[in-house]
DNA sequence: CTGAAAGCGCTTACAG
DNA sequence: CTGAAAGCGCTTACAG
């Protein structure tokens, strides 16, 4: 029994034997509709594989079943797996997940003005897009829910949940220094189009705070484009100056696991001659036995569902914290050791 | 200037001193609007800061300007960066992307029984999900343009994009062959709901089918789950055979990963006693320095775009090849090295 | 609890 | 070239 393409609530109604408005609302789990009535029309629907037309639901005042994900890139370890948190939760409800990608300064300006998400989603989720005053104030201009994933506090009131980025690099470079390092460099990840990253920012002042705990001072600090290749420019670099340090903290796994590259390039042993520790726990750091600080991802993308899921319908989903900071984690691998 | 939320077509109608059906027909280029009107109409919608209501254009007959892109997950790196590329292309033309994930086979069922996509988008693209009759079935009752990326050919009349897998596991064993090696074991990979996974198909046709040329006899063959840690079990599961392979042929660089990860451990020096190899050229390949066969991804969901936005509009893009088999190529590094 | 009807903002024959 | 009007498939007061 092959469904026809085209049936709409008008079918449903009639084979229920009432009137679109009870299907209207029984569908949409309204109350005001008799159990035996509601119970008639679901089963309808379900036997006609019923699709409630978006469009038409939207214009006359409903919602679309639609969030709008904003991120970066796709193509990165960590927004996919925020983004496979998203899209499980929304699965569970059938909300549906519309995706943009803003990989350069161009097509976030084009983003921003355009503003293409205008009267097609019902709530927006931002993951680690660094804002602008200006995109602030366009994004509001959306006028639906906004949730934020990683990157900046949003300060006022848009709920947001993330890590502590700055206790992450405390917790990296505190482990460097509780096994006995006291010169340790690190490599910061710098924007090639200058974005202000508040991940960058974030583990940059956590490393110097602990440096300075640890009455150390004067740490090396080179910097290099994120992403391996940069991470492996970054210890060619430390590699150039007179003399190594013991250990080095990587703005992130990617950039650890490009230092970690060149080292064995160059015939450097890791830890013994120096130790090496990232942030993140990509998948990655296991393989090459890199130490590092675990940030769970998937449950940062599952929160901010679930947030943005309990602002459109506070009944369907129990409301987590307004502001999430998950927790994080070292994890103890083989490219740390104290030094000689 | 910030535009309000609720100009629409009469507005614009009323500030030009024209019909709305003039206004929707000037707007969207269509002919039969005098050039003084066009310009008055274009003007005020300028003026007025004026948006189509994406809603209402599609329920009186338009399009969606949405496509649906069904991947069975989205935090593997194959997927991730075929997203990627779908939503590159996508942009350029304000094209919307709505993503379905399909983890497992209860999502699976949910989504082709229910087929949420609907009504929703103007066009489909598949990545990579093997499809029983019924559930192509199903897919074509969307009634919409349809595009394949990876997995089985579609067979009918379908627009494919992809690689050939058994060419790519040729050239993979033939590498190993043609540098002197004759014990060549493969690690392949299962799927734990028995999903027949072309990829898996077709990579172990081209491994018993080169072997066969080659005159070699009885290849040992172990069967893992798919991943990493899939693959470090395949290598343990040689490992305790009685006799170690001179080389091995790993269903996927993820599976080689975790085979290193297991004969770093067990101390087996990788090339010197063993030459691994996989398929894919996974950015983690480059960094654990493995040999593999490069499939170009980010290519495939480019094209499969391009394909879909061909079909919805032949003037807007130049359509690429019903189906466009991409090419593979061997990348050789530092884990295969003639036998000892 | 249930239904008839207005209306959401467009597109598209159909007339003129 | 231009406009009046039907209609897309819903939701939501408004009645009953």
């Amino acid at each position: 029994m092959i469904p026809k393409q085209t049936v709409n609530m008008t079918d449903v109604a009639r084979r229920s034997g009432v009137s679109i408005a009870s299907v209207s609302r029984a569908l949409r789990g309204e109350s005001g509709v008799s159990p035996t009535t509601r119970e008639r029309i679901l089963r309808a629907a379900r036997e006609l594989a019923y699709v409630v037309s978006p469009e038409a639901s939207r214009l006359s005042g409903g919602a679309t079943g639609r969030v709008g994900v904003v991120v970066p890139r796709i193509d990165a370890w960590f927004y996919s797996t925020v983004l496979a948190g998203i899209a499980g939760e929304f699965d569970t409800v059938g909300m549906d997940l519309v995706l943009y990608a803003l990989p350069d300064s161009a097509s976030r300006y084009r983003f921003f003005e355009a503003l293409p998400l205008r009267r097609k989603v019902d709530a927006v989720i931002v993951a680690s897009v660094p804002l602008t005053a200006r995109e602030r104030t366009r994004l509001d201009q959306l006028g639906v829910p906004t949730v934020f994933v990683g990157g900046h506090h949003p300060g006022d009131s848009h709920p947001w949940v993330g890590i502590n980025e700055e206790l992450a690099a405390r917790q990296a470079v505190g482990h460097l220094v509780r096994i006995g390092h006291s010169d340790i460099a690190m490599i910061q990840a710098r924007d090639e189009e200058g974005t202000p990253w508040a991940t960058n920012e974030g583990r940059i002042r956590g490393f110097h705070r602990q440096i300075d705990e640890a009455g150390l001072t004067d740490p090396i600090v080179v910097i290099a484009e994120w992403g391996i290749d940069g991470g492996a420019q970054g210890m060619e670099m430390l590699l150039s100056m007179p003399q190594l340090p013991t250990a080095v903290f990587c703005h992130s796994d990617e950039m650890a696991l490009g230092a970690l590259r060149t080292l064995s390039k160059s015939g450097i042993s890791v830890p013994h001659q120096i130790s090496v520790i990232g942030v993140d726990d990509h998948p990655s750091a296991d393989l090459s036995d890199l130490t590092t600080v675990a940030q769970p991802v998937r449950d940062q993308g599952l929160i901010a569902a679930r947030q943005v899921l309990a602002q459109l319908d506070p009944d369907a989903v129990e409301a987590p914290e307004e502001v999430s900071t998950l927790p994080t984690r070292l994890v103890v691998r083989g490219s740390t050791a104290p030094p000689r």
